[in-house]
DNA sequence: CCGCATCCTCATCGATACTG
DNA sequence: CAGTATCGATGAGGATGCGG
């Protein structure tokens, strides 16, 4: 039935994109696409099972809905090996790659400012 | 009872802030805080009932409750001025002000790609 | 190995009514 | 004007078991 594979949260109602700033963190939003993101920008290709081991927490449920919805929304390429047994290949697309600016400011930010208010 | 005020959302489990990211994320996340942020950074300081008619789609609840979230996490300063009718503004602090490199290139990034992934 | 389907929980959010 | 209180709906996310 494959559920049109509903892209990105912002369909409907959802965020407001009145700014850009809501579409783009339509996303990368939620709390695991941030960290897929983060690790396919800096391993270039992941295979399924070594995004499993890198993401401590995720559930496989959540691993393939959210990287169903970064390939809809052409942040990731997903490269299937016609071979037994199967492996599976993620990328950055170009599109994805794109976003590395954002990302790094964004984890500037975040590396600069989280001892700072939450001491840890 | 004031519920504790619960900052930011990476309390207990929540987003992943392996890395910075996940931490700038939970900050500036979900439905309101980014847009409530933005017409700061452009207004520099506004009353409760200017950003009710700024962000339209937004309820009383979830205005007041992102207010007091943001100004947990130090972002936004709340002024309450004596007066009656009362009159209280909102304004970014210092490291809401820090913010506006990260949002800017969040935005910058969400103009730029709105119209070629989603045609609109 | 790489998923999908199902069930379920619980935080989040929307609407409404009310208050200092 | 600037909120608070309460209720209900919704949907993101977790656990588990099965399938190609």
């Amino acid at each position: 039935m494959r559920k049109e594979t509903s892209s990105n949260a912002l369909n409907e109602k959802k965020i407001n994109a009145t700014c850009g700033m809501g579409y783009a963190l339509s996303l990368i939003g939620g709390r695991w696409k941030s960290n897929i993101l983060w690790r396919l920008l800096n391993s270039d290709k992941l295979r399924y099972s070594e995004l499993r081991r890198l993401i401590p927490g995720i559930s496989e449920r959540m691993l393939v809905s959210q990287l169903r919805e970064l390939e809809a929304d052409q942040l990731v390429l997903r490269v299937v090996y016609p071979e037994v047994p199967p492996r599976v290949e993620y990328a950055l697309t170009d599109l994805g790659k794109s976003m590395r600016p954002m990302l790094q400011s964004i984890s500037d930010w975040g590396e600069m400012h989280r001892k700072v208010t939450a001491e840890d």
